[in-house]
DNA sequence: CTACCTGCAAAAAGTTTGCACCCTC
DNA sequence: GAGGGTGCAAACTTTTTGCAGGTAG
């Protein structure tokens, strides 16, 4: 593992600042010392974080960022499609997660009891979902898929949340 | 169409509420002409309201009814099972939707463009997803699969919605 | 320098809750 | 009659926005 079919993550994570640099200018936007590093530490991590936990992480190398500057650039980097976001269980938290372009799509297994989620990728269900799509006359561009359930990790039955 | 496999809408509707009044008299609760009336048209309503809709449906036949109440009731449904809250399009508005118990499982079909949203079932990808599910060792309980896209319906092109 | 950004605090939007009064069982 | 239920308004939570001052290009 680890060769050349995958990069590195800090390689990624310059990837998507590419990224993001290039729409920024594209749009007369400015790069800022907040947007930086904002978007640096989103894209680094690999987690499901609300805008709340991405202040957290951000306030560690920079306490002066506010929350209003963490949802607009999390709002700038759904606009650019370098960020989705996501509505786990219905606990009223919008987390993000970042895009990988069309290369890495994935779906989510989630596990009731400890919280835990998995992602995981099935072409063959995605073939399928295309062809439904189309027998109602739908052309679909993207899609989400939550599975919940229960996961038999050992330390699950014991840490219940909730 | 609407022969002895369909329940008339009002059959339907009757089941639910024969249900809802198991329940609250199992758990010391009462039967009151708000919760009557909130739940009857919400059963009877196909589409995917928010509270603030319901309310709205709601007090077409009873003004005095609070949007307080109509959470209370829809929180009181979700609980017994009879109500499921969605979350589409991450728009900030939760929806609610009459669970079938079993029998009737369904998974989305939006469309970006004019907003109508088509209810399916396919038993292949139900199928393969408790499959992917195991192979990671997870028991799947219920799921979340929404499709986004293109619908082809004549006005849809038309009447976009943002 | 100009236009875009940021922080702050106020405003929105959606949902929940405390309380006094009301109604069902 | 007692205990749950309701309406109203206030409280909360999450996200957005107006504004005055700051800064990238």
């Amino acid at each position: 593992m680890g060769t050349n079919k995958e990069k590195s993550v800090q390689e990624k994570v310059e990837q998507r600042m590419a990224q993001l640099r290039a729409y920024v200018s594209a749009n007369q936007m400015k790069s800022t010392r907040q947007r930086e590093k904002i978007a640096e530490i989103f894209f680094g991590s690999s987690d499901h974080l609300s805008a709340e936990d991405l202040l957290l992480l951000v306030r560690q190398s920079d306490a002066s960022i506010s929350l209003a500057t963490v949802y607009r650039t999390l709002k700038l980097l759904v606009d650019s499609n370098l960020a989705e976001s996501r509505n786990f269980g219905g606990d009223g938290q919008t987390r993000f997660e970042v895009v990988d372009d069309q290369e890495d799509h994935h779906d989510h297994l989630i596990c009731l009891s400890c919280g835990k989620i998995v992602e995981f990728v099935n072409e063959e269900i995605e073939q399928l979902q295309d062809k439904v799509a189309a027998s109602f006359g739908f052309t679909v561009t993207r899609h989400k898929m939550e599975l919940y359930g229960y996961c038999s990790s050992d330390n699950c039955e014991k840490s219940q949340k909730k």
